[in-house]
DNA sequence: CTTATCTTTGACCATATAGTTAAACCTTAT
DNA sequence: ATAAGGTTTAACTATATGGTCAAAGATAAG
């Protein structure tokens, strides 16, 4: 029935987020997402062929989520200070309810850095740092931001939001 | 024979340090270090009775090398500013020598945060801010940094130059 | 040279793990 | 009711993997 292929099909994709993102690919074991589905292993396989399907598929989604959490900046009708701000505010806040995405991303795209193209693909990063440049071009003289250190300040901003989270062990040990 | 036996331990430990680090803990086989290394499988448990002791050994090395490069800030007689460029021009120059340590680092740390405290035992982190605070008051004071917020000024200080390296792929595809 | 000790190897083992298969089980449309 | 098609399961397979072992090889001491 279309209705319980859909809760099934859930309940696995859930089950092998949450061991995906706990273990990463590597650690992660296929009996383990089964019995945290409460359901039978070959089930992952009727549904997503290969352990490898299975984690493309929960890793497309979760990339493209935290993606995604940077893309409202450039829309909004704001100053690049309230930008900043409001990013970090989102951001932080997204992160909070899902501490262990950074992490888990940045090391599976290490294991495997031509995902990266996937994920960004469809985004002209050229034309965005243009957009911002037309668009907050006095404010960026101000603080003698070239065109050229804006990625660098992209950079910086999610380093300082996202860092801390990646190294919550080490952080929260000299806190 | 001693030197041949160092030889072969040290071939194994560098083998060991460069496939895990590569794949991390869960991705390497010994096949591969002994492979790597050039060696029989066996003789990796013969000097290093199994994986995980071969692992301990390798990450608390990197570790212990990683967290050094933070001690010199302190002992360093330097304005504060000068320590922070001092710092980044240290650590940014390590890390460009060894730019898979941190995200290695920080993964394992994330397998296992009990790792953390073996790393930083012996270090009284409570008398380091209180050193700090008394070295540079003055500084502290101009720049409006409260005795509380010297954690999250070195958290923003150390997620500025690793995170360039843990995000590499990412960074590299928006530059 | 011979013995004893340490090093190295190839063959082997037990187990874990991703993946397969065939049969049982539902659900639904006729 | 039952035939058809999709879903679920238990049993099984092939292979990879960490680890063991006994024997061969090297090395140094007597």
């Amino acid at each position: 029935m279309t209705g319980k292929d859909k809760l099934t099909e859930e309940k696995i994709f859930e089950s092998a987020t949450d061991v995906f993102i706990e273990k990463g690919m590597d650690g992660a074991r296929m009996k383990e997402i089964a019995d945290h589905a409460g359901i039978n292993k070959s089930l992952l396989h009727y549904y997503y062929r290969t352990k490898e399907h299975l984690f493309n598929a929960v890793f497309e989604k979760i990339a493209g989520q935290m993606f995604k959490k940077f893309a409202p900046v450039f829309d909004e009708n704001l100053t690049l200070e309230d930008k900043i701000r409001f990013f970090f505010r989102e951001h932080i806040d997204f992160l909070h309810k899902n501490p262990r995405l950074p992490g888990f991303i940045l090391n599976e795209l290490h294991r495997n850095p031509a995902r990266i193209k996937r994920i960004i693909q469809g985004i002209d990063i050229g034309k965005l740092w243009t957009a911002i440049e037309a668009q907050h071009r006095e404010e960026l003289a101000k603080y003698n931001i070239t065109r050229e250190k804006i990625p660098q300040l992209m950079t910086s901003i999610a380093a300082m939001s996202v860092f801390p989270f990646i190294a919550k062990p080490v952080v929260a040990s000299i806190m």
